[in-house]
RNA sequence: GGGUCGGUGGCAGAGCGGUCAAUUGCAUCAGACUGUAAAUCUGACGACAUUAGUCUACGGCGGUUCAAAUCCGUCCCGGCCCA
């Protein structure tokens, strides 16, 4: 690759905006890829759930795109420091996890991102690397070798700590470790990148400390912005259940990304697709943002499912929500003769117990064949019902067959 | 080890003998308006029961009482302060 064109693909990484710091500093991560010295690149994640979701994409997209230029890349599966789970996120702390279930984990993960990430290039894959392998191994004297690089008040430093210190939320010793377990990950592997999301900033600054120490080694920690609303600043995330999996079938990938706030399109577009910034910027000033965000999810649902999966969500999505036809591909549900819709209702998962079906049905949630039910004992027959379909709010649809 | 405060529904957090299946906020669900957006409005939100109602729940167990999330005992767990 010659000169310019490299500069050129640099700058694209670099100016696309999803990367946002750079310690020690972006002029000399640039010079050094302009270098055309091979570097190791990673990124980490812990093993905590089977879905990742687009966030993880985000960041997996950028480490792909180093890959392309030709350098080293890793993707490490955090299988030790997901026993602990990361401070940052209370819900996960004290996680035990099996080797298995982690396997288990990371089978679903591969399968989601197989279509950003070339696990398979015969020159240069993404590699695969757990951190087990060398975290399950320290004793404890290396343990405390390690420990006595830092101190408590710099790991007080850490926002997170600061506010459960303040609010009397208790802080656990082993938590502690977990900035130093991350950080001996890059000696481990001798990196010379970490690429992180800007919440992991802490932890990846202490495997820089310790580089410098054990290794006397510079390295570099570039991380993405979070993806988040431009105008309210709300992350995605599942707790305000706005939270994209990268595991969803195409129609709901499709969906949950039409449900986003419109803030969102551009921090998407820019992140979790490879559409031209021109092209995105054209996007975002068509009158009606839906047509954007239209074009946004059919992008993403290109890159999962494939370009022909993503017109014809497109076309589900247009006939079912726009013009509110029925769907054409209904799932069906066996149902038994003289059978309670309650129950039928539970049976197919549309409500979550007898009394919420009966409270749908009350609130009028419930119609079959574009027909309100209104009676919550009505009873499923096949002469009256066989064929007919069953829906349930907007978006639950299924054809009842006996 | 001592002192002290606390453990309530998915989360946060009220209630401190009956009117408590438990105020409120977030999340969630249904409806209206829509663009499966936001904002707003309405309703719902333990289970079962068509209604009446029944059962299960306020850390565990036991007790007091006609009646306990609320009082007492005990055990378990946590915060803070002191050692």
């Amino acid at each position: 690759m010659d000169k310019n064109e490299l500069e050129k693909k640099v700058d694209a990484i670099l100016e696309r905006g999803i990367l946002t710091e750079f310690l020690p500093a972006k002029d000399e991560f640039r010079n050094k890829l302009l270098s055309g010295e091979k570097l190791k690149f990673y990124i980490g994640a812990d093993p905590t759930a089977k879905a990742l979701h687009l966030g993880h994409a985000q960041n997996l997209m950028v480490l792909e795109d180093f890959r392309k230029l030709g350098h080293e890349v890793i993707f490490l599966i955090g299988d030790f420091t997901g026993m602990i789970g990361d401070p940052s996120d209370k819900s996960s702390a004290r996680i035990k996890q099996t080797r298995e279930g982690v396997e288990e984990n990371f089978k679903n993960w591969k399968e989601q991102l197989k279509n950003i990430l070339n696990f398979d290039d015969a020159e240069n894959p993404v590699q695969i690397k757990y951190n087990s392998e060398w975290l399950g191994k320290l004793n404890f004297a290396e343990v405390l070798e390690l420990a006595s690089n830092f101190t408590v008040q710099q790991m007080l430093e850490r926002d997170m700590f600061d506010k459960r210190l303040k609010e009397g939320r208790p802080i656990y010793i082993h938590e502690f470790m977990y900035p130093l377990m991350q950080g001996y990950d890059s000696v481990a592997m001798d990196v010379d990148v970490e690429l992180c999301g800007t919440d992991q900033i802490f932890n990846a600054l202490a495997g820089r400390t310790l580089m410098q120490k054990l290794k006397n080694k510079d390295k570099i920690v570039i991380a993405t912005k979070l993806i988040a609303d431009e105008k309210t600043g709300m992350l995605m995330s599942k707790s305000n259940g706005t939270g994209v999996f990268l595991n969803l079938d195409a129609n709901n990938l499709y969906g949950a990304i039409m449900s986003q706030s419109d803030g969102m399109i551009k921090p998407l577009a820019i992140g979790c697709t490879r559409i031209p910034l021109a092209e995105i910027e054209e996007m975002i000033k068509l009158e009606n943002p839906r047509d954007a965000k239209m074009k946004l999810a059919f992008e993403i649902v290109k890159i999962y499912h494939g370009e022909e999966k993503a017109k014809e969500v497109q076309e589900y999505f247009i006939n079912t929500f726009s013009k509110r036809e029925l769907p054409e591909d209904i799932k069906e549900a066996q149902a038994v003769e003289s059978e309670n819709l309650i129950d039928f209702m539970v049976k197919v998962g549309f409500a979550k117990s007898k009394g919420d079906a009966r409270i749908k049905i009350e609130q009028n949630g419930v119609s079959i064949d574009g027909e309100k039910i209104s009676d919550a004992t009505e009873l499923l027959t096949n002469d009256k019902f066989n064929g007919k379909i069953l829906k349930v709010g907007k978006i639950n649809f299924v054809k009842i067959v006996f």
